[in-house]
RNA sequence: GGCGAGAUAGCUCAGUUGGCUAGAGCAUACGGUUCAUACCCGUAGUGUCGAGGGUUCGAAUCCCCCUCUCGCUACCA
């Protein structure tokens, strides 16, 4: 009979920079479904890799002075090591520049178009470049980009789009049919409400300011926009072709059973994605599992708070098994988990060297020590070897139920519950008190074969998580790989097998305080890197907008203006309202600058203001101009005065 | 502004259709043990279950209202 298939994939990281560990995460928690599918028997098919295109690349290329090319194959390289390290299993990493998938997001590009899903138009809108992203007027946060904050430029572009109407309708129903597909649930109502349910916008699928994307063959001077290029990886990867003649390995695995992405883009995943595959004509993945992210103590992970944690950091100071052991355990299913070198050093002690490591190594302490390693069943039974048996058998449906519903940081703890089981059943039958008795001796044997049976057991479960530590496990007790079907059932270890003399310790008790001194000794470094970098080039660059006349830049009448009251504007989040004198004139003008200034702190500034701006409604609020600000990096605003006390109405000319 | 989630032990959370003295892990305290990586095992707790009202024989659980937090979304010259 033919072995269950199961696709699973991650989405593909963007090669802009390294992987932090909340990127890796993502790879490490799909290594850790993928192993147990395998180890479950399924026929699993594990795909990552990187997403190359796009204008960021292109600016960050020609910053780093090489290729565009050479840069993707530097920074891909990179992220795959980070995997490898981490010992995920992937079977195939694809990378958006591979010539197979270029040539076939052509041809379903084509194809789209030739059946009027993708139509020919014009993007009008604001551009944020380090985004890669268009926005309406609506969308703008403060005039700047909702999501990274930075400025945003005019731009008109004629552009393909998709008809995502269309699809719609047959969306809805398939999600409404198939409550498992978006996962976590609560996800879904937030995609219906806010996306399917009040109407699609269509998609824009190409675009013609930047040259670093897959060509639209049939009109070269447009690139393939994001979502398409990127999305389609999941099927190019496996052998999809568009003219019908995909590969067996398409036709075996896909639907994918599993597309393992950040919430952040779960939108993308659950209604663009479904509906290109709609227009394609082909089934649907099967679920969508939006995880949550792994911040650090003091919020989510960003350069510029200095706070990035990377993979390859904490491994040289913790060991491969014990980040992949703090990243599936102590990630919630539904919300956010935290991460700090103290949680990292609390976690290691108590949970892996005190509960596991120290289970194995006394384990096989005593069996040296009272039968010279040979570990022996002898049938000398007693009540509470039941106990101990029922616990191992009864882990596997456990772990097996938990991970069905992906809840991996459960199963995890299941299979701890086990070896926790185990360190009690060395209390309850006291080996070292048998071992003063000479008769006794075969009711101690019996009890150290249940232990080393129970351990092989908990370390077999334990290989989709921490394979290395099951291997090591396993050869310290010099027991033999079993089946995923045989661990439910006890007493398997062969009898008069025998363990290793010298046990190597599994995980090395730190401390909290010696570990932090390091990591501050490893900061300082870093952070006077970053500091030399930062001397260099203290700059901020944003797009250059097209050259205006000098009649254009006189109609803009600017003025000095005097801040005279300001208040919070109730309905919204980010607006201060404010009464602005401008010479005898009093102007109420709206800005999205309460994230930066009080209400308080505002009154009695002057300004720089825009005054000839056409007025308009935010928030329900009438606002009449527009007072002016610099804006730094982390989209800290800061407001232009002048630079000698000037009388409010005074031009800016 | 719209939709949604949440507020439970010092910390992170679990509490199914309302039902016996509200739970787990970590941290704390005490006790036991010595095979082991100062480890393991046991015991003990502490909670106005966010505030207030209501339904009920009985509410952490259902209803109303309030406060706060969070997610998505809209508006944000």
């Amino acid at each position: 009979m033919d072995k269950k298939k199961y696709y699973i994939t991650t989405a593909i990281a963007y090669t802009s920079g390294k992987p932090h560990i909340g990127n890796t995460y993502e790879a490490v928690l799909a290594d850790s479904i993928a192993r147990f599918k395998r180890q479950q028997g399924y026929d699993v098919f594990f795909q990552t890799g990187t997403d190359e295109h796009g204008q960021k690349i292109e600016l960050k290329a020609e910053e780093a002075g090489v290729s565009c090319k050479e840069f993707v194959d530097k920074v891909s390289g990179e992220i795959r090591d980070i995997w490898d390290l981490m010992g995920t299993s992937y079977d195939k990493f694809i990378r958006t520049t591979d010539d197979y998938h270029e040539k076939q997001v052509q041809k379903i590009f084509k194809k789209l178009y030739d059946q009027g899903d993708i139509y020919k138009g014009y993007y009008e809108g604001l551009y944020c470049t380090p985004c890669e992203s268009f926005f309406t007027e609506s969308q703008l946060v403060d005039g700047k980009c909702p999501d990274c904050g930075r400025p945003v430029t005019p731009a008109k572009e004629e552009a393909y789009f998709f008809r995502m109407s269309k699809y719609a309708p047959k969306l809805i129903e398939y999600i409404n049919e198939h409550p498992e597909f978006i996962q976590p649930v609560s996800r879904k109502n937030e995609m219906m409400n806010n996306f399917l349910l009040p109407g699609l916008q269509d998609l824009c699928v190409s675009r013609t300011s930047f040259k670093w994307g897959i060509p639209v063959d049939f009109d070269p001077k447009h690139v393939v926009y994001v979502w398409l290029d990127a999305l389609t990886n999941y099927i190019t990867g496996i052998g999809y072709d568009c003219d019908g003649n995909s590969t067996e390995q398409f036709e075996k695995y896909w639907p994918a059973d599993l597309h393992l992405i950040g919430k952040d883009i779960i939108r993308f995943h659950t209604i663009y994605w479904p509906i290109f595959l709609m227009a394609l004509g082909l089934p649907l993945p099967k679920q969508v599992f939006g995880h949550p992210w792994l911040l650090q103590g003091d919020g989510k992970m960003s350069k510029s708070k200095g706070n990035v944690l990377y993979a390859d950091q904490l491994v040289d100071f913790f060991g491969v098994d014990a980040v992949r052991y703090f990243v599936l355990h102590e990630m919630p299913f539904e919300n956010d988990g935290v991460i700090t070198w103290e949680l990292m050093v609390e976690r290691l002690n108590s949970e892996l060297a005190n509960t596991l490591g120290n289970l194995v190594n006394r384990t096989i302490s005593m069996s040296n020590k009272y039968f010279g390693g040979v570990v022996k069943s002898t049938g000398v039974t007693e009540p509470v070897d039941g106990e101990l048996k029922g616990v191992v058998q009864g882990t596997k449906a456990k772990v097996a139920a938990k991970m069905e519903d992906l809840r991996v940081a459960d199963a995890i703890t299941e299979i701890f519950t086990l070896f926790k089981r185990c360190n009690k059943y060395i209390d309850e039958t006291m080996p070292w008190a048998l071992a003063k008795d000479e008769e006794k001796k075969d009711r101690l044997a019996e009890v150290l074969y249940n232990l080393v049976e129970g351990i092989c057991v908990g370390a077999s479960l334990l290989e989709s998580f921490m394979p290395d530590t099951t291997r090591k496990i396993l050869a310290q007790l010099n027991a033999p790989g079993r089946t995923y079907e045989d661990l439910d059932s006890f007493g398997l270890y062969p009898s008069g097998n025998k363990v290793t003399e010298k046990p190597e310790i599994l995980f090395a008790r730190l401390d909290v305080k010696e570990v932090m001194e390091k990591v501050e000794a490893m900061r300082a470094g870093e952070a006077e890197e970053e500091e030399a970098k930062e001397e260099e080039a203290p700059v901020i660059d944003i797009d250059a907008k097209p050259e205006v006349t000098f009649e254009d830049f006189m109609k803009m009448q600017f003025q000095v203006g005097e801040i005279i009251a300001c208040e919070e504007v109730k309905k919204s989040k980010k607006l201060l309202c404010s009464q602005v004198k401008i010479g005898s004139q009093v102007k109420q003008i709206v800005s999205g600058i309460k994230s930066n200034y009080k209400p308080e702190d505002m009154v009695g500034k002057k300004v720089m203001v825009l005054v000839n701006l056409k007025p308009a409604k935010l928030a329900g609020v009438l606002s009449e101009g527009m007072i002016l600000c610099a804006e730094g990096l982390d989209g800290e605003l800061a407001l232009m005065t002048p630079d000698k006390d000037m009388p409010a109405g005074a031009e800016i000319c």
